[in-house]
DNA sequence: AAAATATGAAACGGTTCCGAAACAATCATA
DNA sequence: TATGATTGTTTCGGAACCGTTTCATATTTT
C-alpha cells in the first residue's frame, strides 16, 4: 500500500467490515479470540498457552477458553508437545485458513471501496 | 488511498490493531457493539433502536442491551424523540467521539507499518 | 372513543466469558 | 528420589450477552 488511510478511511473500513460480520451467518469471534486466531496463523510455531498470553497480556485460562470455542468451530486444534509433554502446542486447521482467508478478502475488498 | 490492500496487508493489520485493542486498559466492545457505535458516529441522524436493528439484522433488544452498554462506557446517550414519544433518539457523546478517534488513529497508524 | 399497530424496554432461561484460585501432570534440580 | 517449578486445565462466583416473549407507552386507524 503506498499511501496510509485518513483517520476517515480507517473508521469506514472498520464500520464496512463490522456490518459484514453482524450481518453474516458466521459466528463473529471476540477481538481476543480473533487475535489469537491471528497470532497463530501469521506467526511461526510453536505456540502455547502460556507464550500466547504472555503476548496478549491476558491470563492463561482466557487462552485455554478461547480455544476450546474456536476448537468446536473447527479453527485450530491442539497437540501435546511430545518433547515437554506439559505444553501444548496449538495447531492450524484447514478451516481456519478458509475462515481467515475470507475475512482478509472482505477486508480487502472493503478498502476498495474507500 | 491510492492502492487496496492485500489480502496479507490486510490479516496483518487486524492483526496489530487486535493486539493494541486487547493489550490496553480500555474495555474492548463486541463487533456488535463497535459497529452500532461506528453507524451512530458516521451516518446522519436521527439514529432510532429500530432502525438499527434493521440495519444490522439484528433484533431490538440486542441494540438496547448494547445502548445499555456503551451508555454505560459513556460512548452514547439515548433521548426521547419529542415528535413521536415512542422513539429513541441515539445520540453522540464527547467520550464517544474520543474512542472513535483514538480507534482511527490507532488503525491510520498501524496502516502505515504495512 | 376503541381497536389495532408500532416502538423500545424488561423479564426469562440459557449460554458464555471473566479473573482468581486450586489442580493435575510434567519437568528440573538437588 | 524427593522437592520445587512450570504448564495447561478446571472450578468458582459473578457478570454480560443471547433470543424469545411479554410489557408499557404512544400513535394511527376505524
Amino acid at each position: 500500500m503506498s499511501y496510509p488511510f485518513s483517520t476517515a478511511q480507517a473508521l469506514h473500513l472498520w464500520h464496512e467490515v463490522g456490518l459484514s460480520q453482524v450481518r453474516g451467518d458466521e459466528p463473529d469471534l471476540s477481538v481476543r479470540q480473533m487475535t489469537i486466531l491471528l497470532s497463530v496463523y501469521l506467526e511461526s510455531p510453536p505456540h502455547t498457552v502460556r507464550a500466547l498470553a504472555a503476548k496478549l497480556h491476558v491470563s492463561k485460562p482466557v487462552i485455554t477458553r478461547a480455544l476450546d470455542a474456536m476448537g468446536k468451530l473447527g479453527l485450530v486444534t491442539r497437540r501435546r508437545d511430545e518433547t515437554d509433554k506439559r505444553n501444548v502446542l496449538i495447531q492450524r486447521t484447514v478451516g481456519g485458513s478458509l475462515y481467515l482467508e475470507r475475512l482478509a478478502d472482505l477486508v480487502s475488498a472493503k478498502s476498495q471501496e474507500l
